[in-house]
RNA sequence: GCGGAUGUGGCGAAAUUGGUAGACGCACUAGACUUAGGAUCUAGCGCCGCGAGGCAUGGGGGUUCGAGUCCCUCCAUCCGCACCA
């Protein structure tokens, strides 16, 4: 058996590929373009496990192959390098983020390298490196010096706004801004003062500070966007994270949310991220109407889906925060109402989740009339109604709507169907089947002639309108951290004013600590004399997470400009990613701001897409497959997998390390775990057996298996390729090391293919047989269209059975072997460039082309079914 | 509760549009070569059956000459959202 000496192999070429750079890439108009792209890693503490370069391995599979097939292609690689971990390990050891994050991204770069990628490391891209964070400042700009104008439906500069305000006020305006924004003419406009003026344009720059309900974090001494929280817990520690008002910095995503659900329709994306960012947009259509409150001069504004069933209306609901409660709450009700209502404003957001069912309110005591039919419906109070939601205020139609069904049965409200046919006995009966009745002008319409029928009611007597309403929120963008972008912004008069362009980069101050300040200022707020030249105090709050990973794709395209965030020319060749890989867990934060800000650069004319990303895959996550050993409850005995049941047992973790298929080292079981030294073990079929449990994989649990020691003990192309051959790419699957040996044996046997039994290299010139190019054609072929629709499992397959049946007809001919090595050289580059060298060939198997397939050689026997078809 | 996805041998999985189900690999069994092997090679390996044969793609039903694939229904698991009016 010939030697395959992969570490020696893979050593060689890696430092070549980076030697003679290989993998750089430039424009170039002759040839079409590719842009493969992998969501770029936080670079953490702990390293790179098994699961992380699922996704590299696939995106640099395709990257290769698509050169080999005459793309052009780009295939950068980063760093997300601004972060949580790194700035609370500085907490801990007063170790500058800094320091941590460069030696963590060196460790990452060298495992990288060590699995053979062919990233374009000129292009490499850092967000928390100033001349990366420059340019996200810039674009903080852009955003601070726009509007979003909803008659044009886009974003507009704030000059234009401004003009407007001089010649006519803000009546005829048609933008997006704040919901206190009130009216003025162009006199008023003028009559204030320039801080006033800039107080009243933050209620319509897209970027802008507001006095906002926020998700705090005591723990983490910061706020958190509504994705960075689940469950009323902070994603990343899973601290409980509270409801506080403090003044932010928000973006007006909010602007964009009817053209991020639009633009769903034109890219090729998994269904299931695009319905739950559909389902974050929440869109919903319906009207919006007054109540006019007896006996005062005020109305009860309510948005409903379901204006049809406005005659089965028989209470109003105000959430309890609403402002009004206070106002009509009668007498008799005071004291029941006070008490309501501060308990429910100071209950948790968890208290609350996990008391959806019960049925909570109180009554005001006032009324309301309802304008269809004028008759007086009772106004409740109940926590069910959410202030942030619509308008606070709902209208309840206890026959169509379970909630109001089931708040109406606790406090015994009337009940009143609105549609023939319906059954409320046990429930709401939210059907619209059948013709409407106790309805008034709508008796006798069905559904979808009732709605237009009382929206044009309610016009004419001006009293409400069609409405679209959204659940998205604009998203906070201020965090009370150290470790993140700067704004580029600082106060005069106590209003933000931007720096100049060759101000920025607004470079990170250096501070004594990474804590809040006595006085409660987050961490900046310790920076010396960190102020501008004429002494403006800076913004003390950082950027979030997302803000580099908004753009970080654009950057890649021309990422040592120094001019630009990326030059025109850069931009128009490249455009957009072709292919984008990463995980479904950024479905609702990462991969919907970033289409925000595409959207804005390109309503600014910075960019000439609107998506960034034609096609997103998935991949799936990779669990880690814990091996455990039982031991029996109250005896130092442990019972192998199969016996386990004839005993009361502990299941103990057992470092995967030391399990091979299953069965346990034994030997090295007792140095792992001293008190089993002198344990008793009762074994099956001459060996211990271990059980497994599917878990996240961590340190604690002793699953996690490392790329080092794999690529240690069977190389970088095995460990790629048996990455693939796990499965489907999108799949979700416990890691498991079980099936390697089978794809190191293949490769092993291709490496057989061309060296002789004395390991020297050896193919022959002669002419292959028509059973050899068919075996070798009918590889390249499926592998061709497996590639083409990303099922990577199946060409490793493919070339499996390709090179046992050479070596069963034992070919050692180059006109076979030699297109073989290019066809797997995607997916075991090393290897492939190895033997591309022995036979022959001065430069890299990356400049090769992909092999023409003869297709005279695939005619395939034809089958004949039993019955024909007609 | 709503939405989405997934169910195929002991295991990871194939089967692109309805066309020979289980390719390929792991594990397992037997054999060969070996001082030895955790190397290599050969053969076997869905289930029941000595066999011919029968039964099999979560369960049940349907369309079809033909269904893992299409339709209906039920079940299980996973993920996301969760009082959104």
């Amino acid at each position: 058996m010939a030697d395959y000496d992969f570490g020696t192999i893979e050593q060689k070429w890696q430092d070549h590929w980076t030697k003679a750079q290989v993998y750089q890439v430039n424009e170039d108009a002759n040839k079409p373009k590719y842009y493969i792209l992998d969501m770029f890693p936080y670079p953490s503490g702990a390293g790179l496990h098994v699961g992380h370069p699922l996704g590299y391995i696939a995106t640099d599979i395709i990257a290769r192959y698509k050169r080999l097939k005459g793309f052009n292609v780009l295939h950068p690689m980063g760093f997300d390098s601004f972060g949580l971990p790194a700035e609370q390990y500085a907490i801990q050891t007063g170790q500058h983020p800094a320091k941590t994050t460069a030696a963590n991204i060196q460790r990452y770069k060298e495992q990288l390298r060590s699995l053979g990628f062919s990233y374009d490391w000129s292009r490499e891209v850092q967000t928390s490196d100033p001349s990366f964070y420059k340019w996200t400042q810039w674009i903080f700009k852009q955003l601070f010096n726009a509007y979003y104008d909803t008659k044009l439906d886009k974003a507009r500069s704030i000059d234009d706004l401004i003009a407007q305000f001089k010649l006519s006020g803000n009546k005829e305006i048609t933008a997006v801004c704040d919901e206190d924004t009130p009216s003025f003419t162009a006199a008023q406009w003028q009559g204030l003062s320039p801080a006033e003026q800039q107080r009243t344009l933050l209620k319509y720059r897209l970027t802008y500070i507001a006095e906002t309900s926020v998700n705090w974090c005591p723990a983490l001494g910061t706020v958190l966007s509504n994705d960075e929280v689940k469950d009323g817990f902070s994603e990343r520690g899973g601290h409980p994270v509270e409801k506080k008002k403090m003044p932010q910095w928000s973006m007006r995503i909010t602007a964009y949310a009817d053209r991020l659900l639009s633009g769903l329709d034109t890219i090729d994306w998994p269904e299931p991220i695009k319905e739950m960012q559909r389902n974050w947009i929440g869109k919903s259509i319906g009207a919006e109407m007054d109540f006019q409150i007896e006996g005062y001069e005020d109305k009860i504004r309510v948005f409903t889906t379901r204006i049809d069933t406005i005659y089965g209306v028989t209470f109003l609901t105000l959430a309890p925060e609403s402002e009004l409660v206070e106002k009509i709450t009668t007498e008799v009700q005071k004291a029941e109402v006070d008490a309501y209502v501060s308990w429910a404003v100071n209950r948790s957001e968890r208290e609350r989740m996990s008391e959806v069912k019960k049925v909570t309110g109180v009554f005001t005591g006032a009324y309301a009339i309802n304008p269809f039919n004028e008759e007086k419906v009772p106004i409740w109070i109940a926590d069910y109604v959410l202030a942030g939601y619509g308008t606070g205020a709902v209208m309840a139609v206890p026959s169509g709507d379970q909630r109001d069904y089931d708040f109406a049965k606790h406090f015994e409200l009337p009940i009143v169907p609105v549609y023939e046919n319906m059954d409320m006995s046990e429930q709401a009966d939210p059907t619209k089947e059948g013709k409407m009745i106790n309805s008034g002008i709508l008796d006798g319409l069905k559904y979808s002639e009732a709605i237009p029928r009382a929206i044009e009611f309610l016009e004419e007597k001006g009293i409400g309108e069609k409405k679209i309403n959204f659940r998205i929120r604009d998203a906070i963008f201020g965090r009370q951290r150290y470790w993140g972008e700067p704004f580029p912004v600082y106060y005069k008069d106590g209003v933000p004013h931007l720096l100049s362009d060759n101000q920025l980069p607004n470079e990170l101050p250096e501070v004594d600590k990474f804590l809040p300040t006595e006085t409660g200022e987050p961490p900046l707020g310790r920076a010396q004399d960190w102020t501008t030249a004429e002494g403006y105090e800076f913004e003390l709050t950082t950027m979030p997470g997302w803000a580099g990973s908004s753009w970080y794709f654009f950057r890649y395209m021309d990422a040592n400009n120094t001019q630009e965030f990326a030059g025109k020319a850069a931009l128009d060749y490249w455009k957009d990613v072709d292919l984008y890989l990463g995980g479904s867990e950024h479905a609702t934060g990462h991969l919907l701001y970033s289409r925000f800000w595409t959207k804005f650069l390109f309503d600014m004319g910075f960019v000439s897409v609107e998506e960034y990303a034609q096609k997103l895959i998935n991949q799936g996550m990779i669990q880690g497959r814990s091996s455990m050993a039982y031991r029996v409850n109250g005896e130092n005995k442990y019972v192998s997998y199969g016996l386990r049941g004839n005993y009361e047992t502990t299941a103990i973790h057992v470092d995967v390390s030391i399990v091979k298929d299953d069965v346990l080292d034994i030997e090295a079981f007792k140095r792992f775990r001293p008190d089993a030294a002198d344990a008793s073990f009762e074994l099956e079929n001459g060996v211990f057996r271990c059980g497994s449990e599917v878990e996240k994989m961590s340190k604690s649990k002793f699953n996690v298996v490392n790329p080092d020691d794999l690529i240690g003990r069977y190389g970088a192309d095995t460990l790629r390729m048996y990455e693939m051959f796990l499965g489907p790419i999108e799949q979700s699957k416990p890691w498991n090391t079980n099936g390697i040996e089978g794809v190191y044996k293949f490769l092993r046997k291709l490496w057989a293919l061309a060296h002789d039994a004395k390991s020297s290299f050896q193919v022959t010139e002669d002419s292959p047989s028509k059973a050899e190019f068919k075996i070798l054609y009918t590889a390249l072929k499926k592998s061709e269209s497996d590639i083409d629709r990303l099922s990577l499992n199946t060409v490793v397959s493919n070339y499996m059975i390709a090179v046992n049946e050479l070596q069963a007809l034992r070919c050692n001919k180059r006109q076979i072997i030699e297109p073989l090595v290019i066809g797997i050289s995607p997916f075991a580059p090393h290897i492939a460039e190895e033997l591309w060298h022995l036979l022959g060939h001065s430069t890299s198997v990356v400049d090769a082309a992909y092999p023409p397939i003869e297709e005279q050689y695939l005619l395939e026997d034809s089958f004949e079914y039993p019955v024909s078809i007609n």
